[in-house]
DNA sequence: CTCGGATCGATACACTGTATCGGAACATAC
DNA sequence: GTATGTTCCGATACAGTGTATCGATCCGAG
């Protein structure tokens, strides 16, 4: 038996296989741009560990040797959607709004791009990898390096906050997306109420409220009006709560 | 062939089948009461439609006389979440940001209750059953019947703003909770670098702001008061940004 | 009492993640 | 060159999943 002693041994803590002379050279990363590959095509139902080793010809035990489990494959694949992010156009300085706005739309881009990475973020335990670190670290030193903050306790409240807000609204936004596509219905249909579930409990009377905001006329704001309102409204609250 | 032109029939279109004298009386609801009494207690991977079968004297097939699909009982069992919410306890008045406040911590709770209904909330197609329909009537109306929001516009992007916070906290607190009972290490151990995986990416020197963050001392302030925190930092933002 | 039609659930199927372990391929020793 | 030791690959197998199918069964109508 190996020294497995350290009972919370992560993906990056274990070397690569030394490249053998394989039948076809395999390596993680290659592993994980297939698996990404088909998620990305035809979503997270379709990474199974049979498909993506299929997809590199080979068995799917043959990837057992270079990730230990499924989830730890779904670890790389998120860590790997960091990696892709673009890295901070420039050094935007004592602008900590400019700055965390930027992070926040490419990590929006990034999520759009690969409808799959908002399930997985927040839903495993959730072990940092290597980008997503840098991506923390980014988030982090954008506020710290300003006068605004000088606590390093309302940085880390600040940051919070922040990803809290973005993950979310971006899950909301993704989960509408796929509703629009799963139903062919765009929300503006819903919104004249046109579909019979939604007609009937709006004639209840229970939701009037609901029934208001959902008929009145004025044209819909698209999802990027809408995500960059609430962004703005964040920040504001965390400029009044957590800076100076 | 029945008529299932409407290609967009949610569950809560189809009525029960009748209760006729069967072996044991099933039921929709003792069937998600069933499924969610396993999610509570073993996780979401302990809900199958067999074991749930199981858990009712019945054979999986059983079920499907009531629920169309696996998907169809995780909505379910969302709304059932929904609906065990507590009413508001008194009409706050003009009082929005009360009012948020007790619905934010009234969904916190019941997601704590049942750590699963977090992961289930944005990532299926989201519909809408009639007790999550309520629950946003009672947030749009929080805000609609105060004189500080007279737009039913600014109503929807202030609520989307909050909901996207409090989904967003939730998730991330409800990851850090099963990281924590997966890793047996509480986050003050990470705190202190104790991980020799965290460790070694601190020492590249590529994470200094992390580093200081999380090397810092003062006492850990509490999933709580954290939550709080972000919450009234949140609505502090939704009041410059929608309200009056 | 008989028959027709509805309904229930056992069986089956395709698929999942992964443990096991026979055998092949390599490195070393003579 | 051969024999041996060792490693590691991956075919096979297993327990589990969601659900389609369809024969057996039961109910009510005539």
């Amino acid at each position: 038996m190996r020294d497995d002693s350290d009972g919370n041994e992560l993906v990056w803590d274990r070397p690569e296989p030394p490249t053998r002379p394989a039948p076809t050279a395999l390596s993680r990363s290659r592993i994980v741009a297939a698996a990404i590959g088909l998620a990305d095509a035809d979503g997270m139902d379709a990474v199974s560990l049979r498909k993506v080793a299929a997809a590199l010809d080979a068995g799917p035990m043959r990837l057992y040797g270079y990730v230990a489990s499924k989830d730890e494959l779904l670890d790389l694949m998120v860590d790997e959607v960091y990696g892709e992010l673009p890295p901070p156009s420039e050094p935007s300085g004592e602008d900590w709004r400019a700055a965390l706005r930027s992070i926040a739309h490419r990590l929006r881009d990034a999520a759009h791009r690969h409808e799959w990475f908002i399930d997985l973020l927040g839903g495993r335990p959730h072990v940092r990898g290597p980008n997503a670190l840098a991506f923390l670290e980014e988030s982090l030193a954008a506020l710290d390096r300003t006068a605004d903050f000088t606590d390093v306790a309302d940085v880390m409240r600040a940051v919070r906050t922040f990803t809290a807000y973005v993950t979310g609204a971006i899950r909301a936004e993704v989960g509408e997306a796929r509703a629009e596509r799963a139903t062919g219905l765009a929300l503006a249909q819903w919104q004249r109420a046109s579909v019979p579930y939604l007609r009937r409990m709006l004639a209840t009377g229970r939701y009037p409220t609901v029934e208001k905001v959902i008929t009145h006329d004025g044209e819909e704001p698209d999802a990027d009006t809408t995500f960059e309102a609430g962004l703005g409204a964040v920040l504001d609250g965390i400029a009044h709560a957590f800076a100076r």
